[in-house]
DNA sequence: AACACCTATCGCAAATTTCCGATGGATTCC
DNA sequence: GGAATCCATCGGAAATTTGCGATAGGTGTT
């Protein structure tokens, strides 16, 4: 993965709204949710919300399609292994004993 | 992990100055380098560099130690650990269809 | 003691982010 | 067609972040 894409996912979810956000979106993975019903968990403006929503489109952690008037989102799940395996690789460029804890430990779930 | 742990490791990684500044201290372990060798590579002044350094230590992400009249400063590996951990136990809780291809790809390191 | 070196912190300006209300486009319902 | 719903975008204010030079503390050197 490019190291801006990573970037921006990590300046994405460097922010409480929007890691909210995209952690509700996990949990309603593979249905998605609406806009509507974002806005409403934030307690935030709708407009307001609406900027935090676009810098997580942007970054590719959000996947909105159109549903009659409503916006359906749903968490890019491969957007975020991409940027793990951006994170972990960087680790285990050629130092494995970096990463093995690591890796133990992902594989109890 | 806590959750306002991660926000702040999100965030700190989430500016370009300090991801190369992690990605940098990271390719140095176990050794680690001296704050001076980080500001060079950053290409900025010694005290704007001082600052976000500042922020990667509040993070967790670095660990500074005092050695003579420099500062040598270590990448917290642990620490990036416990972000994917809780990344991909969001994921995964009671759902391992959505982190399985994440973990199996990880191996391969 | 005096000096040089390394780094954290202060003060401040510029840039960016965050937040809101208001507006407008698109779609559905009556 | 007209009203209502859903959401993106605009304009602007407040807060935060980012950057710099200057300063100061702590450490080693002479």
């Amino acid at each position: 993965m490019e190291i801006d894409s990573s970037l921006a996912i990590l300046a994405a979810l460097g922010h409480p709204t929007r890691l909210d956000a995209f952690r509700l979106l996990v949990r309603h993975e593979p249905d998605g949710i609406s806009t509507g019903q974002l806005v409403e968990a934030s307690g935030l403006t709708q407009s307001t919300f609406s900027t935090h929503l676009a810098v997580l489109v942007k970054a590719g952690l959000v996947l909105p399609e159109k549903r009659g008037r409503q916006q359906i989102q749903r968490a890019n799940i491969k957007a975020l292994k991409d940027l793990m395996l951006f994170l972990a690789k960087d680790c285990c460029q050629g130092r494995p004993e970096l990463c093995e804890p690591l890796v133990a430990e992902l594989n109890c779930c």
